[in-house]
DNA sequence: AACTTACGTAAGGATCTGCTTACATATCGT
DNA sequence: ACGATATGTAAGCAGATCCTTACGTAAGTT
C-alpha cells in the first residue's frame, strides 16, 4: 500500500494509469505516448504490476495492460482513511476556496 | 501539487501530519515521536512546510507547526479527480472486497 | 531455419532522498 | 552579558530512483 502511494507519486506511472484506466493497451502503445524509452516504460510497468495498480496479459509476442480496480479500489481506501477524521474539515476547507473562487462572479 | 504527494509518500512525514492534524506542537515535541534524529524531522518539516500542507508559527524559541487545511484540501482534491471518472467503478471494486471480506460471516 | 516484431532485462550513470554529525542562530532566564 | 534551551542549516554519505544503451528472449512470418 506504502509501495502503491509511492507508485503513484511519479508523474510517468500516472499518466500511464489514466491510460490503461479503460482501455487494455500493449507495452508500446503505451510507451509510444511518451518521450522516454521503451525500457523505460516497460520498468514503469513492472513497479506498476508489482504494486498491484495493472495487470498483465499475454497475448502472442504482445503484453497487454490494464488498470486494476483492485488495487486502485485498495490504495484509494488507504487514501481515504488518511484524510479520515479531518475530513470535515476538509470539506468545509474546500468549500471556502470554491467561495473564494468564486467571488469575481459578483 | 505534485510535491504535495510526493510528500505524503514518506511515511515519516505522514505520521507527522497526523500528529499536527489537529494539535499545535513544537519541533522537538514532534521530534520526540520518532527514532530518527531532530534534524531529520527539522527537515521533513521543512518539506511539508514547502509543499504547503504544514504552516509554522514562530513564538519565542519554539516554532509550532500544524496542519494546513487549504493545502491538504488541495491535495485531496488532486486525488478525487485522479480517481475522477473512475470513481464509480471503483465504488464497485470496493462492494466486492467488502463482500468477500464478509464471506466468513456465513 | 532465418528474419522480424514486440517486448523484458542487465548494467551503469546522474540525480534525488533520507539520514547522520557537527555547527550556527535565536530567544529566554539569571 | 552568559549560559541554557530550542531549533535550523551545512556537509556529506548510502541507498533509491529514473533514465539510457546494449543485449536477451519469445512468438509470429516467410
Amino acid at each position: 500500500m506504502e509501495a502503491a502511494l509511492r507508485a503513484i507519486a511519479e508523474p510517468h506511472r500516472r499518466q500511464i494509469l489514466r491510460l490503461v484506466w479503460d482501455a487494455e493497451l500493449s507495452a508500446g502503445e503505451i510507451a509510444s505516448h511518451f518521450d522516454v524509452t521503451r525500457p523505460a516504460v516497460s520498468q514503469h510497468l513492472n513497479v506498476l504490476k508489482e504494486v498491484g495498480l495493472v495487470s498483465e496479459r499475454r497475448n502472442g509476442t504482445r503484453r497487454l495492460y490494464r488498470a486494476n480496480p483492485q488495487g486502485l479500489a485498495e490504495l484509494k481506501a488507504f487514501l481515504d482513511a488518511f484524510w479520515g477524521e479531518r475530513l470535515e474539515l476538509l470539506k468545509q476547507e474546500a468549500e471556502r476556496e470554491e467561495r473564494k473562487t468564486r467571488e469575481h462572479d459578483d
